[in-house]
DNA sequence: GATCGATTGTCAGAGACTGACAGATATAAC
DNA sequence: GTTATATCTGTCAGTCTCTGACAATCGATC
């Protein structure tokens, strides 16, 4: 169902193609694609909660010692490995999920669960003081990172793998007192 | 009309107040409340479009040789500064905003706008390689460091004022890679 | 007062979403 | 195969947010 909603919108704009066409499509009710989908926008954003806790546990398993930007850039990066070479497919999901405000918005929102599950993490490797309000802006651009190198991937013509990208992100905060 | 509504939403909670009752309390019609707010999380955001431009107007009269997230710092600041001392009205809006999905997302989404207007400034800042991606995250950051520093000034006991917990969230990037 | 532009309220409707309920389907046990 | 039960599905009515259309009202100017 997700793929047909994502191949709808990727014709026609995500506001232009309503529920009850995708439920037509499909061939089942409007009333079944909230069932499966709590709102419109999950149609093409599914449910990141597992992802999310991947990336925790990735996180958890790292070495209390190593620098924690590491730390988490190897967790989104175990993210990344785990999901295996991905192509055109996901490319597309992505590019809707880049065509429309309320789908960006939706996204973030959903990235702010992640940030929940990270948050006491970080916390517990950072000394005070501020350590609610630091670690908060931390895992925030950590996500940041990992959100913004999907979509340069995603966007045409770019060959590089995410990898590659997500470490072109991290590798800008290494250095950011610098510049 | 956008109080009302806030006091309202901070007595019941956003979802359970519906726009016809705002409209009715403040002696207006919802097709009236709909002329003035595009929609109903806008009436607790506001119109941030004009801040948006500020801070982007602040960073653009930086001096290009400052090092980059000072200046970014610098712009941010300065949208605090001029906004002058806030008090209990304020934080309350932002509890209300930090209380629904909903508001939190269409926050984000209004501040990408924000991030739009920033990301060709930070970029002509930047030498490549990736400049797009880089000024991307950067900027990100910067704007959770000033949301998550509103955020955290409007929690219920926090003394301190908005631009020292901007500061330290911004503090936090220039050791970045020491952590 | 007359005119014109701006504002407002009423109305109907679209679309996303929800709860209720009856019917259909799938599965397990016998 | 039959029966019982759990699960799924579609229909329906309704809520809420939001929008366009249009008539009525308001305010400013002459």
């Amino acid at each position: 169902m997700s793929e047909v909603a994502i191949e709808l919108f990727a014709l026609r704009g995500f506001d232009n193609v309503t529920v009850e066409e995708i439920a037509a499509v499909v061939g089942v009710s409007a009333r079944s694609f909230h069932r499966y989908f709590p709102t419109k926008e999950d149609a093409v954003i599914g449910d990141v909660g597992p992802w999310g806790e991947f990336v925790r546990d990735q996180f958890a398993a790292r070495s209390p010692s190593e620098p924690l930007w590491e730390s988490l850039h190897a967790a989104f990066d175990g993210l990344l490995a785990s999901s295996g070479e991905q192509g055109e497919r996901e490319k597309r999901g992505l590019r809707v999920l880049a065509s429309t405000a309320s789908l960006r918005a939706r996204h973030r929102e959903k990235h702010a669960l992640w940030e929940k599950l990270l948050i006491p993490l970080v916390e517990s490797r950072l000394a005070e003081p501020d350590v609610a309000l630091r670690s908060r802006v931390i895992v925030q651009a950590a996500v940041a990172c990992f959100d913004t190198a999907l979509a340069v991937w995603a966007t045409p013509g770019e060959t590089r793998s995410s990898r590659e990208l997500l470490a072109i992100a991290f590798d800008q905060f290494d250095t950011m007192g610098e510049i």
